[in-house]
DNA sequence: GACATTTTCATGCAAATGCATGTAGCTCGG
DNA sequence: CCGAGCTACATGCATTTGCATGAAAATGTC
C-alpha cells in the first residue's frame, strides 16, 4: 500500500519531482558529453534537427519551433554551431529574409560521435531505474502533459 | 490500444518527453510570476527553505544542498536576493568562515504573495490534464527515477 | 503601385552563469 | 602549537542569456 500523499496537492508534488529529475537527467548527460569533449545537448538537438530535414534544409523559423527557444537564443546559437564550422548557413533565394541551415561533414561527424554517449546517459539515467513497462507508462502519463 | 513505440528506446521517449513537459511548465510559471511582478522561481525555492530554517537559522551550505545548485551560483542568487532586502546574512558566532540565512518580513510577505501565483500556474499546467490518480501514478514514477 | 504591417533574422546592452581561483577559518596529525 | 589539508564562501573573467530594439524583406490593403 502507498501511503496517498495529503499534504501538497498533486500538481506541486509531481512539479516537483519533474523539475528534480530533469535536472539530474539533464545534468548527467551534459556532463558525460563534458568529459568526452563534445558539444551540450543544446548543439546536439539543433544539428539533429538540421541533418533530419538536409535535403530541402531547414529555415531559423523552422528550427525555432521545433527546439522551443527563443528567436535570439537561436540567432546566436547558430552562429556559434556555424563558428565551429558544424553547419552552414546559406541566403535562402526563395525568402531574402531567410538564410538556409545545412550541415557540414564534420557536423555529422560530431552528431555521431555525441549519439552514444546521449544514448548511454539516457541509459544510465532512466531505463536503470525503470522497469521497461514503467517506462512506457511514464512516457504515456507525460504526453498527457503535452497536451 | 496503444500502439507501442518500437522505434526509439524507452529511455528516450522518457528523457525528450520529461525534458519538454518540464521546460514548458517551468515556463509557465516563470511567465506567470514575471506578469505578476515577482521574483523568478529560484527565488521562491530558496525563500521557501530559509523560511523553514528560521528558527535556527541556515548555512549557505545546507541550501545548496537542498537546491541543487553550485556554490558560486548559490553565493551571487543570496547576494542578489539580500540586495533586494528579502534575505539577511550575518555571520555565524559557531563558524567565522559560515554566514546565517534569514528571511527578512519583506521577504516572507514575498514569498507569500508569489505563493498563490505559483500554486496556479502548477494546477493549470498539471491538474488540469491528468486525472488525479495518473498525477499520483506519475508522482511515483518519477520518484523511482530520482532512486 | 505606394504605404502600413508583419515576418525573419540580428544585435547592443545589462544580467546571469560557468569555471577557475582566491581567501579566510576550521581540523587534525604530530 | 603548528603546519598541511580541508571546508565555507567570494570573485575575476569569459561565455551565455534576456530584453528591447533594429534592419531588411515580404505581405496585405487601399
Amino acid at each position: 500500500m502507498h501511503k496517498p500523499d495529503t499534504q501538497t496537492p498533486p500538481g506541486e508534488a509531481v512539479w516537483t519531482r519533474l523539475a528534480r529529475s530533469s535536472d539530474r537527467i539533464r545534468g548527467r548527460i551534459e556532463r558525460d558529453l563534458a568529459d568526452a569533449g563534445l558539444p551540450c545537448l543544446q548543439w546536439y538537438d539543433a544539428l539533429l534537427e538540421i541533418e533530419r530535414a538536409d535535403r530541402e534544409g531547414l529555415r531559423q523559423f523552422e528550427l525555432q519551433q521545433r527546439l522551443l527557444l527563443p528567436q535570439y537564443g537561436l540567432s546566436r546559437l547558430l552562429q556559434r554551431i556555424a563558428a565551429a564550422g558544424l553547419i552552414t548557413r546559406t541566403p535562402c533565394p526563395a525568402d531574402g529574409r531567410g538564410q538556409i541551415l545545412r550541415v557540414t561533414a564534420q557536423g555529422r561527424q560530431v552528431r555521431a560521435t555525441m549519439w552514444p554517449v546521449y544514448a548511454a546517459a539516457m541509459a544510465a539515467a532512466i531505463e536503470a531505474k525503470l522497469e521497461p513497462g514503467d517506462a512506457a507508462r511514464l512516457a504515456g502519463l507525460l504526453d498527457r502533459l503535452l497536451d
